[in-house]
DNA sequence: ACCTGAACACCGTTCAAGT
DNA sequence: ACCTGAACACCGTTCAAGT
């Protein structure tokens, strides 16, 4: 293991960190991996991450800062809320729409509910998951750190999050009554809402 | 630690993993704690719960079962809170849990999703929709009535708790890691609260 | 200030051995 | 068939001790 000299220590452990997440999004990143990968010490890496909480975040920052720098959620111009907004229907947009969002569910669905789940696609669709997850915590973590969101759970919130973008999704892929966007468009404000709102 | 003896081993543990996770829904349900509760060795509990997956499935399994019976909603003497949210866990009692909800939702993959929508099995799933929303609706309306839920839309509220609810249910069909259990109940609470405690 | 590595108190799973 | 408990290979966190 080379050790990147010039660099710091601090910087090799996120950067030891950031590489195991891009080669493999599933990945533990454990104190040890991590630490052994950056080639430093468990108690070093706890030094500067206090807790693996504060290591995960860091990561997350880090890839996004890296790879979405026209992401919605930095436009300090709007409020809050409307960028967190914003930023969940990015995810929606993506499962598409009629058509498009039933395929989309056909393929999750041959893949991991219809067939005995494997060890393999068990753990691949764990790491679809978590990737999504990441990214919604991410956005949270942007909103803390600037106050528009009370200190809390943020890995809560995201999974509560997630959980309506499924359901919201999976409506788009089902048949509806009349335009199911008003029935979205509310009920993504009110899970926005509570999120930012409540003590949660 | 009693034995409760009578009872099969598989039983005790089943009956302290669900009393762990009635006294606090939180609780980790870890291997040594169940089993020290229940009076068993850790490879008893294995033997009868192969991984701590089943396990938890088989404690959300017990706990329907158990609050199912008959409409709690107008049980007056329990908090709206909590009888609201005995009504949906009811819900998704019906969407079972890992094979039985997998195969709850091939049964609506293959006909509402996968197929082409005709007017005829649109207008089925539409029914279907419409009785789970009623179902929702009704329970709304009753705590409005007592007050404990204040003026607003109660269509709309019942469409935000569905749209939840199936978020969670596909979950289940879905892999998870091993804690959908507390997931589900932070993001089911997190649901109701919202509804009984926001103009919305 | 930064870093080390052992120690602590946990995990879930496996498995030879017993009845 | 059912059960035991030790063993394995992990966790995250703490901390006395070094530089």
């Amino acid at each position: 293991m080379e050790r990147e000299t010039g660099t710091s220590s601090r910087d090799r452990v996120l950067q030891a960190a950031m590489s195991m997440f891009g080669e493999d999004p599933g990945a533990r990143l454990s104190v040890r991996a991590v630490a052994a990968r950056a080639g430093v010490s468990t108690g070093s890496l706890r030094y500067h991450f206090p807790t693996q909480r504060a290591l995960q975040d860091a990561v997350l920052a880090g890839i996004y800062d890296v790879i979405t720098p026209g992401d919605r959620i930095h436009d300090r111009s709007a409020p809050a809320r409307d960028r967190l907004i914003d930023c969940l229907r990015q995810v929606l947009t993506f499962a598409g729409v009629g058509e498009q969002a039933r395929a989309a569910w056909s393929e999750i669905f041959t893949t991991f509910i219809e067939p005995e789940p494997t060890d393999e696609n068990r753990a691949a669709y764990l790491a679809l998951e978590r990737e999504a997850q990441r990214r919604v915590e991410y956005w949270l973590t942007v909103l803390s750190n600037e106050g528009a969101l009370a200190e809390g759970d943020n890995s809560r919130r995201a999974r509560f999050l997630t959980t309506v973008l499924n359901g919201l999704s999976i409506a788009r892929a089902l048949p509806s009554e009349e335009s199911i966007l008003t029935t979205e468009t509310e009920t993504l404000h009110a899970a926005v809402d509570h999120v930012l709102n409540s003590r949660f």
